[in-house]
DNA sequence: TTGAAAGCGATACCAG
DNA sequence: CTGGTATCGCTTTCAA
């Protein structure tokens, strides 16, 4: 369905104001009666020289006076770094944990004084991105998932960047990596269907495209756990709507599985219902199990068991950053940083 | 993070693998043996100038084998701008429906050629983030929310930006507007119960901070559909917690209620839960509806009654964005963009 | 204590 | 067709 939107009229505005152009330090010096260095010198508390007190507050007072506010670019082209941190938009609806990883890490860059942004990279892919965002030039850059390649990482390294982080399944050549083995998850799900005497595990994969980072390694997690025991695994795709969930409820019975670990707790809820309203019952004919213990999981009946998953704190990370661009020549580090939980409640 | 990391000492001065210096367009046109104005010429395309093929062909070999990637900062003090559209990033937990919003944003706007990036400015309220944004000039600037207030708009556009744009619940002096009157949402909804006979409206307030931007309007929208009329309304303050949603429910039936609208889906899920496990009949005793149309109220039941909100497509608002640029001059335009329709299901 | 001036990297004008 | 060169806004020596 189309939205129109709505233009209100308005009552003739005021003739703008003649678009003065954008007041430069010189501006701010031709105002204060001084130079151009003496501004910068007080505006950037420059200790290594000291202004009479009186060509501070003219210099202040003619910077508030214009409404001059310093031009990024030119600071940094002429530093010949900046104090930008980067890191991709997320491209895929983003859960409440990881985007309050995300805030915390950019309060604690902040205190760090870094300029943090999120890039928005649509339908650039892997090191065609680190291209556009190379143009930038960060001073570090934190890579989210798989998709940058060592290429990639050569190319920040190349153009300046002092840090490349990448959060994902495997560390790539050059860049720091901070892995989130999803592999823990599926194993720790199927390890604990397994221990409670289950034989025949289902495994919910997402077929909403941009999830296979994340829902195939839980699903290899699960294969692993399994390797050595009688339990088969099968691997069942699911669209995130009613009509497929209830498809698959339909033939659940075929299918002969006894418990199933469902990506994350919103598909889980999703099949949980359309199991239940199929008349199977919930865990006594089939256990179903979640990730990412969401609060929804413990409002079902019965409350969803799932994986809790721990993400490092935004703060250390924050520090990581930090240190690699202090010290850019070090060894890249490699931490293993994804805590995956049981929580096990009723539905397993 | 409190893994064994990997570090090399840090006492000797890194005689890192020598860093090398990142590369220019003079280091391209050296190789090429070239000035740095072919390479620029051929680089971009100049069409107002005609280079030879074999020439193009050695500059872009150049390029190539260096890693150039050109400086975007250098670019844009050159050319007086940019072409950077700059929003601060989300520092709630954004929604499905949101973050799609704003993905699809992204996308329409890089197919204008512009760069989006997300500013991270926590902790810097209204104005005082404004200077942030304004230090890297962008074109134009989008802020969802209040907070921007119109001293910040002037700063942006003393600065250079082309086009301010809010999405907020008022317009701001100066800038463009996107109103979304969350208002509408507590207006359907109370007019949908009334319309059903309820009489006793609760209105679940969250009581989590940064929301109520959006709670305290939907609330005043229910107070507006309700005056004039003989049903009363009663303001319900819950945190997002069981306990909270438990300790509400126990003292349900003191308040006299007949129908609760619930400001999302979440908190209406909470509740409904609540109220259930108190033996309360829902809709029977007490009518619950949400909003925000999340799937997971089609998997409740009785299936949670909805207000469906409907956001301006990203293509239109970038379209917007795009013609105010090209236009900087023109009348700020003011949208109502935010469609609010009940979707009744068997909640209430 | 302040000012003059050299550049950072890229572009566009104007000669050659 | 191609090459010098001035310029964008800012920082930072070096002189005065």
């Amino acid at each position: 369905m189309r939205h129109v939107m709505v233009q209100i009229p308005k009552t003739p505005a005021p003739a703008s104001p003649a678009p003065r152009s954008v007041p430069t330090s010189a501006d701010v010096a031709r105002l204060a009666g001084v130079s151009r260095a003496t501004v910068s010198y007080v505006l950037n508390n420059t200790s290594a020289v000291r202004i009479s007190e009186p060509t501070r507050r003219r210099v202040h007072e003619a910077a508030k006076e214009l409404g001059y506010v310093p031009h990024a670019a030119a600071r940094s082209l002429r530093a010949g770094h900046s104090r930008l941190v980067l890191m991709p938009a997320p491209t895929i609806p983003v859960g409440r944990l990881y985007g309050q990883f995300i805030n915390e890490l950019q309060w604690a860059l902040s205190r760090l004084d870094y300029t943090v942004v999120q890039h928005g990279s649509v339908g650039l892919h892997g090191d065609e991105a680190a291209r556009a965002w190379a143009e930038l030039r960060p001073v570090a850059v934190l890579v989210p998932g798989a998709g940058l390649g060592p290429k990639g990482v050569a190319v920040l390294k190349r153009s300046g960047a002092r840090a490349v982080v990448t959060l994902g399944p495997e560390s790539v050549e050059g860049a720091h990596a901070l892995l989130m083995d999803h592999r823990a998850v599926g194993h720790s799900a199927a390890r604990h269907l397994c221990g409670s005497g289950r034989r025949h595990i289902g495994v919910v994969v997402p077929e909403e495209p941009g999830l296979e980072a994340f829902s195939l390694p839980r699903l290899e997690g699960v294969r692993r756990a399994l390797h050595g025991t009688h339990a088969t695994m099968t691997p069942l795709p699911l669209a995130h709507t009613e009509e497929a969930a209830a498809q698959l409820a339909a033939r659940w019975r075929e299918l002969g599985l006894d418990a199933v670990f469902a990506y994350n707790d919103e598909y889980a809820m999703l099949l949980m219902r359309a199991l239940q309203d199929q008349g199977i019952d919930v865990p006594g004919e089939t256990a179903v199990i979640g990730a990412d213990d969401l609060m929804l999981g413990r409002l079902l009946r019965p409350r969803l068991s799932t994986v809790h998953l721990e993400l490092p704190s935004g703060r250390d990370l924050a520090e990581l950053v930090d240190r690699a661009v202090r010290d850019p020549g070090a060894v890249p580090e490699t931490h293993k940083v994804l805590g995956a939980t049981v929580v096990h409640r009723e539905s397993s």
